[in-house]
DNA sequence: ACAGTGACAACAT
DNA sequence: TATGTTGCCACTG
């Protein structure tokens, strides 16, 4: 595992509860703008890892469309929407989210370097 | 070393 | 809006 991955999680973690941002926000944030993909791929990888990681929120990443990307996969979309509608986060039918009621601010560059520099 | 794989995103229809 | 196409990138066998 690189240690992207673990800096994307560092980020997801401080995602405050009721909100949401996306995958290419996240990527933004790491200094890797074309890395989105890579994160969906790191948050992917988080079901094969142990409790160490049980805490990282990632049904509050979705995609740049407020839309859930999950696909398939026996449901777990609508798994992540009631995820999401527990924390008070509106989520329609379509399994879309208002962004401009529930996008993250997002960290500063001074937060960033605390995280990245840990 | 290298081709394949996604929980993406931007752009074009 | 809704699809389809293309470029991207970290990680994996």
């Amino acid at each position: 595992m690189g240690n992207f991955y673990e800096q994307v999680y560092a980020v997801v973690r401080r995602i405050p509860q009721g909100k949401v941002t996306s995958y290419g926000r996240i990527a933004q944030m790491l200094g890797q703008p074309r890395a989105a993909r890579a994160v969906g791929y790191a948050l992917n990888a988080l079901k094969d890892k142990d409790e160490k990681y049980a805490d990282v929120p990632w049904q509050r990443v979705i995609n740049n469309q407020g839309r859930i990307s999950i696909v398939n996969r026996e449901n777990s979309a609508s798994h992540q929407a009631e995820l999401l509608r527990k924390e008070g986060v509106v989520v329609d039918e379509n399994l879309r989210v208002n962004l401009d009621v529930y996008l993250w601010e997002g960290l500063h560059w001074v937060e960033i370097d605390d995280i990245l520099g840990s």
